[in-house]
DNA sequence: TTCCTTGATAGCTCTGCTCTATAAGGACTA
DNA sequence: TAGTCCTTATAGAGCAGAGCTATCAAGGAA
């Protein structure tokens, strides 16, 4: 069984494209079509549908898809702990995070290039599902999300930090009652996450819990967006206090924290529990523990 | 990365011989050398200690030690996957029982065969640190073991049975009284198991609770040798109603039950937990669930 | 029809895994 | 000390197969 060809078969699947999936692989076209064929041939059956075009996964190929990733994923972190198994860590860590926790990120990449300067770091934005996924699926090392809502499963975690929300509004824009009520927000002009958007579920539910339902006037799906909404005096938004720490001696804008919402904003970093665990799971997990995150981040 | 490079890899490491390493890969000792050496070019470490003769792993060899493990049984798990995608199921079940659990293997085996008649099925008697360490290498399949005591991490089980302890003793040997007293059992003279086995453990542990200690005149490291010796009629023994049941109708021995010993002993089936789940796996866990044993197995 | 996209095929090169045969370093024995 | 055995490394030949470029075949769109 070659490594090789079986990343081939998990590029394809990807890509659902013969030429791009060669590209992905740095080979040719017919280089990848033989690889796939070759594996066809050593496991007996097929596992692409194809006629003229690429056409998905034969059920053969979906039921090998799990092993296929778990091999690959061995394979490069057979190659990482023999590279670190004395002596820095090198190759990119990989990281996904929800928007909301995006202003966190920083604090945990740079603790992790301090600590393993041969380290390369990418960081993408994802949904909390989209984490649980590539977790499982090894395209990602370790995650930043909500540790609370939704855990995912197959996953150890260290805590970071409590998130709370935030009334923001601008200098002279919608005035900001002193004391905030719950019954307070469903009367403000307020424009919040779409819907469908686990910062805006969690926030609903938590309204939805005092018999309140919030009706924005405008939706959006990042907090940029929302903050320039904001800042044209007309609305008020609901923000992590991650992102306020971010607008911190900000002229333009107000805020103020809500009243407490309780338990269960936490977030914190996540890594796939796969025994045994990689070397670089390993090395996020053990900074995620010391990590000193700076004020503005309510310690847990 | 060769799967096969991996494999020599592994044998070496079991075998602690290149000869005895290649004749198990089927392969020339050169072959399994050049492989080895393959290997460590590849990954650019020395991962074996030898000059002129094999010296044990290096650190870097000894790191990459679970990953080689998990890399050659995802390629085994995807073969299986690919396989029995649509189909029986094929190839070697590899079980692994303590010694109190072989006579209940037999019903396992059994129905394995009769629903995927396939199957080829291995069973070694282990003890239940064997099972446990043998399951997260990917050396064996599932594992009957006791569930409750010094339960194994990361696996899924499937309770079978609850064993209970049976004073055996021959017609005409040392007389069994009709209630068996705890108090009783001190003054019997007794062949047990040796001290380090896990049922003995067992025993000592339920006794010492109630502040009692057995001190047997003999002890032996298997049940048919305990049963040699009462069969002489000078010794009783203690031994699982599992056991016993094979014994039904046996004409020279008797055998009474002990009192309860509460919860605790009950035995099952166990499987490693790494994710994703082995078709095999999933095969007995799935018989294990369904299964229905024979009188003289006290159900759960 | 003609063109374009997409995957398969042909023919070649070249790496590298495999084998047999043999060397070389230690350990043990006479 | 020399001989013998055991163990691993080396050398050279053979061959499978993974890679490439160039080209073809089948649909779909203009």
């Amino acid at each position: 069984m070659q490594t090789r060809l079986v990343e081939y078969f998990l590029a394809l699947e990807r890509e659902g494209h013969f030429a791009r999936a060669a590209a992905q692989c740095h080979v040719s076209q017919p280089t990848l079509s033989a690889g796939i064929a070759t594996l066809e041939a050593q496991l007996g059956k097929r596992l692409i549908r194809r006629d003229r075009k690429y056409g998905g996964l034969t059920p053969e190929g979906e039921a090998i898809l799990p092993w296929a990733r778990q091999l690959v994923a061995a394979a490069e972190a057979l190659g990482q702990a023999a590279e670190t198994a004395r002596g820095p860590l090198k190759g990119e860590l990989r990281l996904g995070a929800i928007p909301a926790a995006m202003p966190a990120i920083g604090c945990l990449a740079t603790a992790m290039l301090e600590r393993y300067p041969g380290l390369n770091i990418s960081v993408r934005a994802l949904t909390s599902r989209q984490i649980e996924r590539e977790l499982a699926a090894f395209e990602l090392d370790a995650g930043l999300t909500y540790l609370d809502f939704e855990p995912p499963a197959h996953a150890l975690s260290v805590p970071l930090y409590a998130e709370r929300a935030m009334l923001v509004s601008a200098v002279g824009g919608v005035p900001i009652p002193a004391v905030i009520d719950w019954a307070h927000l469903a009367d403000l002009p307020l424009c919040l996450l779409h819907q469908g958007m686990q910062n805006r579920r969690i926030l609903d539910a938590r309204l939805a819990e005092r018999g309140l339902a919030l009706r924005p006037l405008v939706t959006a799906d990042s907090y940029v967006a929302l903050l320039g909404l904001v800042q044209q005096g007309r609305l008020c938004s609901i923000i992590p206090d991650s992102h306020a720490a971010l607008l911190d001696g900000l002229r333009w804008a107000r805020m103020a924290p809500l009243p407490d919402m309780g338990e269960g904003s936490r977030v914190g970093v996540i890594v796939s529990d796969s025994a045994p665990m990689g070397p670089l799971a390993q090395a996020v997990l053990a900074v995620a523990r010391e990590l000193r995150l700076p004020p503005g981040f309510a310690m847990i």
